[in-house]
DNA sequence: TCAAATTACGGTCGACGTAAGGATC
DNA sequence: GATCCTTACGTCGACCGTAATTTGA
């Protein structure tokens, strides 16, 4: 499991499709849907449903976004605990 | 970052010691030592002073040791929530 | 000089993007 | 046929391990 991964799977999750997830995370639908198997596999278990209008939440995956949330949260939290400068105001020297 | 580097940084920072931290994760100095200074050079801060004995936490790398420890526990959490049903997985159908 | 970290370097594995291939409506 | 997701395939970057270098007591 990576970080990549989890910030795909809550992206895809959101959209509710791979193709607009993609278009946000600026890549191609490829590595999402590549990543998301094999996020699948990793789990053991089917995150989502494919459906014709894209994808959709399966018990197991509402479940696991809780998880994946909160722990791309308190990434961001480790990241700034440090009272380092955000990208922002580093830009702004 | 990554939760390689998280769990290399976690190791080294247990160990004191680069080479024996390897040796724990089955893998050469090098790569720690990379992925190390990678991290801190994300963060923009030093988490280690670099000593003839190893190496040993600064006040950064002890408040970033419980972010990583936290991280990776919920990682784990998240990896067995699927395996065995929780209670936290009760919502709104 | 010893022990530890770091840097160099070559090779391998993984991830991306484009393109092609299903599947469902 | 349109719109998704997925698989194929070639390329490129990231990471590893061995070896060489640096640093400090």
């Amino acid at each position: 499991m990576s970080l990549v991964q989890l910030e795909y799977f809550v992206a895809i999750a959101e959209e509710g499709n791979i193709g607009r997830a993609a278009k946000r995370l600026h890549v191609s639908q490829p590595p999402l849907s590549r990543q998301l198997k094999s996020l699948e596999e990793e789990l053991g278990t089917t995150l989502f449903a494919r459906t014709t209008r894209g994808v959709e939440l399966l018990p197991h995956g509402k479940q696991f976004l809780h998880h994946a949330r909160r722990i791309l949260a308190q990434v961001e939290e480790a990241k700034h605990s440090l009272g380092q400068p955000s990208d922002t105001d580093r830009e702004a020297q």
